[in-house]
DNA sequence: CTTAGCACTCCCACGGGTAGAGTGCTAATA
DNA sequence: TATTAGCACTCTACCCGTGGGAGTGCTAAG
């Protein structure tokens, strides 16, 4: 967990409070002001310090006569040591789970959870429900509707809904439509919907379904219908207002094209899920700040993520806000409420 | 139709040229530029005209040595006359229809207009389907979860799905909740889910369900579903990044604080639909501009919408951006949309 | 009613000059 | 060897005055 080992303790300790003074003022950090939170020692110690500091790619001066200001790099180390410290402090969820358990469906609570982080971290917040594919089939049922089209609607478990209007080659009457439904949900019941897919296909292929008409009916039916379920997850955010709090200040990285960018991202969200999926395979808390990023257009973003699961399947929480973020309230935030998930889809299952 | 009767021609129609070019150039107009324009008047004819549409309330002067920019009044009349020259150059809608059409469900085709009429306007747009409690019902069906608690599917008319968990007071077996939902259904189907609520209610009420155990339990169960059937209509919203690219320009109106609200607005949708509900009480395009808006925080924006129908209910479809907006390109992109729309929920219902 | 001419007003971009903040360096000190 | 005081240096931000220029209103003539 701790890179640097490198950095003598005094030096990272006031990289520390440097990195922090800099994300609450936002303003570059002078020597002399360092000087006045009790090191024990001079300005002028500071500067050396801070010299090598920058040598070692941790702070920079946007001008020869400023203060410092921490790079990504600078960042990252404090995270790093505001992890490590952290251990434990999991501060658990009061009154929020009270509101997040008043949500009827999965996508209300999940909208809810992007409220809440959003709110708590004061950055733009996110959730993602666990992708449709790998949830298990609860129940399957046909709907017809004008037109000889069809309407499905697909349970899966732990409440998920999904819908869809499918426009079948055949004719089926409404005997069959039920028939069909029961015999799939008898059959595919419990099955992940990616196996359920693949099922449907193999037995289609099979000789003796050919003998069954009805049978084969419904399974063509079926293969209408699972043919492209939903790969793309839902996802939930808010918060995009907050981001504008930031963009007059202090920052002059963060200029209105690169937030624009960041909207834009927000808007299509399947790139959002993409960049998850990318960096979250581990466990826990991920952050990922500014230049770690791979696109070119998050570098002044910073991300603080984390998965929760159901058991089966993962989905994830998260801010997106600029590298001058809160990351401790960020970090809070993002972790309670991502506990307060997995309690709610657990006790909900 | 058209106000202002009192503004001579020639007026109206140098107007007309102002605001379409203040719309384009984002710069005070000067009568030395109106000049060149080919009224077939000199500067200083315009100079006087432009005196008397100030005095009228239509232009106004950012300092004494500039050009005219117009007021809010000053738009209305332009958009009045766009309105009344239109007529019937309704475009068609040619290749966009054909990408709604793919769209599985309403849900994903009006996800889809949203992002069209965006993208036509070049402004943030929207589109709101119809309300929930007004649309009929088509089908009821009930899954049981884990933990006591159930599922409830609720099919409209059209293919709208809606769906909430409930915990009901009482334990229902599998067998019972079939049998409860298709009591429901026969009953019930065809009504508007408004309707189904009152009725429910009021046969609650009634001596003789006392002596139907079964009844009364399907009803019980119904009336806790429908207890909150959701009145706020789902609402789609596309294009946000684009109000980014107006922010940093000509118009010193629209500062960033503006924006934030704006945003905020965008992100608790309830209140957007409150605000349409007040102004899209009639048909056509409606447009609202600047600060004919009740809310103050609305002052600098103009709102395009329109309603649509499939028979019963009535969604919207619509942009917001700055006052000053390409208004003859917007009333296009959501007049087309709304007729796409209209066409579709027709043939898909 | 239109128009040429003209004086007037106000914005804005430019430049210089200055105050102040903060640094790096050097030399002295523990 | 690490710390510190002192000092010169650098850069920014701000203020202020100033001139050019755009655009107007007004007046008087057509």
């Amino acid at each position: 967990m701790t890179r640097h080992p490198e950095l003598p303790e005094r030096d990272r300790r006031i990289l520390g409070v440097l990195v922090q003074a800099y994300i609450e003022q936002g303003e570059p950090v002078s020597s002399l002001w360092l000087a006045s939170r009790g090191f024990g020692v001079s300005s002028a110690t500071l500067r050396n310090v801070m010299a090598r500091l920058e040598e070692q790619g941790y702070v920079r001066q946007p001008h020869t006569s400023a203060g410092r200001v921490p790079t990504d790099q600078g960042y990252r180390l404090y995270v790093d040591q505001l992890l490590a410290e952290r251990r434990s402090s999991a501060r658990p969820t009061p009154q929020i789970e009270a509101r997040l358990r008043r949500a009827g469906t999965v996508g209300d609570m999940l909208s809810h959870v992007s409220q809440e982080v959003a709110r708590a971290s004061h950055q733009v917040g996110f959730a993602i429900a666990p992708a449709a594919e790998m949830t298990t089939l609860e129940r399957l049922d046909f709907v017809p509707l004008d037109g000889g089209k069809l309407l499905v609607i697909v349970v899966a478990a732990g409440g998920h809904v999904s819908h869809k209007v499918v426009n079948p080659s055949e004719e089926y009457g409404p005997g069959e439509l039920q028939q069909a439904a029961n015999y799939l949900n008898q059959e595919f019941k419990g099955r992940s919907l990616l196996a359920v897919r693949r099922a449907v296909l193999e037995r289609l292929q099979e000789e003796r379904t050919l003998y069954d008409v009805l049978m084969a009916r419904a399974l063509r039916l079926a293969s209408t219908t699972f043919e492209d379920i939903d790969v793309t997850p839902t996802v939930f955010i808010q918060g995009t207002s907050l981001m504008l709090d930031d963009v007059g200040g202090e920052d002059p990285e963060l200029t209105l094209s690169t937030l624009r960018t960041l909207l834009k991202m927000i808007e299509e969200k399947t790139r959002l899920v993409k960049l998850l999926d990318d960096y979250i395979s581990t466990e826990g808390i991920t952050i990922v700040i500014g230049s770690e990023h791979h696109a070119p257009d998050l570098q002044h973003f910073s991300l603080v993520a984390s998965t929760y699961s159901d058991g089966h399947n993962t989905g994830a929480v998260g801010v997106i806000g600029p590298t001058r973020m809160r990351y401790s309230r960020a970090i809070n935030a993002v972790e309670s409420l991502s506990k307060a998930i997995t309690r709610m889809v657990k006790t909900n299952t």
